[in-house]
DNA sequence: AAAAATAGATCGAATGTTCATTCTTGTCAA
DNA sequence: TTGACAAGAATGAACATTCGATCTATTTTT
């Protein structure tokens, strides 16, 4: 007898089908949207088991944030062991963010575009967590190395991947409807180079042809 | 006897009473954990007005929104009214929001920050609303008149508004300290004229400067 | 090897609370 | 007197959580 039911396959550890019926329930429906019966019918699994889990609906959030806050930091962690510079870097991490956000589309709702603060309380908002610090972090470094022009931190921070998560953003709404890959080279461009019609190419870029 | 409870002036009609104080609770703790019971605590008004002014809970949020994004459009048009660039109307926008962000808080966090989706499932995304509609447009005049490079209109406009847009929900969080108005002008300087450490000043600045 | 015992996970009906909404009564201006 | 609005106690539905029963897998005993 073939399984045609592909929803959620049996064998997977009930702590897993209950993550992972979390993080889609939480995304379409946002949190208070969502019962822990909504969570317990798709994760084909007991109320119960849910309790001794994660101790309710909040231990839910919480273990789905901290777990996918560390596959983030895991991913910023890769690009800092490349040899890069801190362009190169930067245009990695939007260039994955953009790859996530259309093959996994609900993981990187649920980090970028969730109000954490109105469900888990106690956390600290995700601007101020480890990978965003991160990221600044970057920018600061291209700013020493003389790579980028020098400024207050959180201007260039904000001006290196503001463009970025705005357009994660719009394409998490639905209301742009192309795949992000699609626009990368050109935001980069946009990003590094500025908005001026008439903006001269600069020696560096010159030079790269 | 003086009137020393400032909290609601009780002078004010009761539906602004019931909006401001809507407003408020729902931006401090978010829509879902504040109570009717709770507005109309801080409303110091009745339950059976909340319900005779707007029907519910989701009328207050509905009526709240309808309200602000008629006055964010009015803002909008003001800069439409003026003949400008389309690079300074952008820019004015940008000026505006920062300073929105910093003497009525709570509106724009209201208008930006929060996920309408979640209690207003009937209104589409707010980046497809007029306002939002209207910058894409001084976006792709100001292409058309040659002001800004050619390109992707949604690249161009997260180019241009999502450095402001960032540093904005930054500010919101609490992550930012400092009034963003501070940050003004590097911020526009960023935005059209890149990130580049060697990044030539344009003709058209260099006459300027 | 079979049976019994133990530990631990799973289950879901029952509980108690929270909260939006209703409805009846009270107030006041015209 | 009437109509419009304000008040808040009462209602009932939705929901998170509890807890004892049930099941499963592993170890111990015979």
């Amino acid at each position: 007898m073939p399984y045609l039911k592909k929803s959620t396959p049996a064998n997977e550890p009930v702590d897993c089908r209950i993550l992972t019926a979390a993080l889609d329930l939480f995304v379409e429906r946002g949190f208070h949207n969502v019962s822990i019966h909504d969570v317990q019918k798709q994760a084909n699994v007991s109320i119960g088991s849910i309790y001794n889990h994660f101790g309710g609906k909040e231990g839910v959030a919480k273990a789905l944030y901290y777990h996918l806050m560390k596959e983030f930091e895991e991913m910023i962690g890769d690009v800092m062991e490349e040899k890069l510079s801190a362009r190169e870097r930067c245009n990695k991490i939007i260039r994955q963010l953009f790859e996530y956000t259309e093959t996994r589309r609900n993981i990187v709702a649920y980090m970028l575009h969730a109000k954490h603060r109105e469900f888990l309380p106690d956390e600290p908002p995700i601007c101020s967590s480890t990978p965003f610090k991160a990221m600044r972090n970057i920018v600061q470094e291209g700013m020493d190395a003389g790579e980028i022009r020098p400024g207050e931190p959180w201007v260039l921070a904000a001006s290196v991947f503001g463009g970025a998560i705005r357009m994660i953003h719009l394409r998490l709404d639905g209301v742009i409807k192309k795949p992000l890959t699609l626009y990368y080279e050109e935001l980069i461009d946009c990003t590094w180079q500025g908005l001026l019609a008439d903006a001269a190419p600069t020696p560096q870029e010159q030079k790269a042809g």
